[in-house]
DNA sequence: CCATCTTTTGTACATATGTACAAATGATCA
DNA sequence: TGATCATTTGTACATATGTACAAAAGATGG
């Protein structure tokens, strides 16, 4: 019987293992990947047992599997309330802008109470979908398409004129550009020479915002390059689509 | 090329099994990383001896190393020869998109002689950068920070209203946008329900080059979106921090 | 033909890996 | 307290790994 409130359900102060193991393989998966990552590196870096990380989590998928399991819900949660608010902006710009912020935002910052555990989290989904791991394919799959679906309707409705198929070019370049700020941030710093830094994630996140809605408003490919193109090209009314 | 069925050794006029580790290598190491392909799986799917990959190559480092040494050279020099061809461009908007057109262009398709050759490579960039591979990191900063100045500058000739830390970080934003569609084309086929197909090269350097440009021609962050200068921008907000 | 160099093959070895499992330790409560 | 459960520890094992190395096979030039 579950009468133990003390075991796993609130008892927010304990020094538990568990979290340790996750902490710890959350950080060196995200930096180092799956396969280069042994079950024993993860227990030395918790401060655990090898054997302790099979009793809590039976494998290493099941591991990796629980990381995602803690993350998904509230990261995906923030997204949603954030493009609620964001849908009722009136200004179409404003509100496109908006729309794009609260996809990327929670990347950065959302997750656990852990600090920059959003970012962590995300760099480990970068660094997982380079490495191709089977594990993780059917989650993002199930959990992460919902939330891209949602922001892509959302990203045409404030773009009518722009076919679907671009948005989710668009947003595709927005994911990849995010996770590989994420995974390498120090090559700003380089290529700036200093004048950037690349961890400095508000810096980011409001380049990569700028950045994105800009392109999410460039004119669409079936629409011929209008002749005087040095000016706007931003509202184009005579949409054939 | 090679019309012999799937036999190892059987009817072997020239073989050069060193290309043939080559390939397999590059072929393996993009799609599942460094780590987690053996030495035994490159030599299995080369049809080799995997004491053979230790001849030629001496280690597995070592192996890497000469696929970057193979590819690097006339990767980057494409590029620079559509760098030149592009600063001729008179018309400003048609230079920079010629600028970016000459970056991404020869990362799908330049390379060796082999088909795909450019991509598969780039895709191999992709994923070690993501996998934080020590060996790679070198060579990266080595060999490919020239060139990213390079189109940086030359950018930045074309957009001289924008600060050069700001074009450093779309042109990181370009970078990962372009990796992460060579890892996971299929993404963008799912999300866009079949309506575009992420493997299909000419489309993703099109779709790609119209995001980057217009993302390159976005106000600057310190600039709070005035409505007189270039392209109509509605006012954004300058109240989020 | 032989002699010499290059390449391939087979094998071996030390170490690293995921995971199973039993014993030891710790916590909880009648 | 002692009994029962949860957790941690230590160890073991089968397999996978990178790489070294010697023998075999093949090529090359005289």
């Amino acid at each position: 019987m579950a009468q133990k409130p003390a075991s796993k359900q609130a008892a927010s102060r304990k020094p538990n293992m568990r979290e340790a193991i996750l902490a710890a393989a959350e950080e060196l998966f995200s930096i180092n990947g799956f396969t280069a990552v042994s079950v024993r590196d993860i227990a030395l870096a918790a401060g655990a047992n090898p054997g302790s990380v099979t009793y809590h989590f039976k494998t290493k998928d099941g591991l990796l599997l629980e990381i995602y399991r803690r993350h998904c819900g509230p990261m995906n949660h923030r997204r949603f309330e954030l493009l609620e608010a964001a849908r009722r902006v009136r200004d179409l710009q404003d509100r496109l802008e908006a729309i794009v912020r609260a996809y990327v935002v929670p990347a950065f910052t959302s997750g656990s109470d852990l600090a920059g555990g959003g970012a962590r989290f995300t760099r480990l989904r970068a660094v997982m979908s380079a490495e191709g791991n089977e594990v993780v394919r059917k989650i993002i799959a199930q959990t992460f398409d919902d939330t891209s679906h949602a922001f892509i309707d959302a990203i045409h409705e404030s773009l009518p004129h722009i076919p679907r198929d671009e948005i989710v070019w668009r947003g595709h370049f927005l994911l990849g550009a995010l996770y590989y700020t994420l995974v390498t941030p120090e090559r700003v710093s380089r290529l700036s020479r200093g004048g950037a830094d690349g961890s400095d994630a508000g810096n980011a996140i409001e380049q990569l915002v700028r950045a994105t809605v800009a392109s999410m408003q460039a004119p669409p490919l079936d629409q011929p390059e209008p002749a005087n193109k040095r000016g706007r090209h931003v509202h184009a009314d005579h949409s054939r689509a």
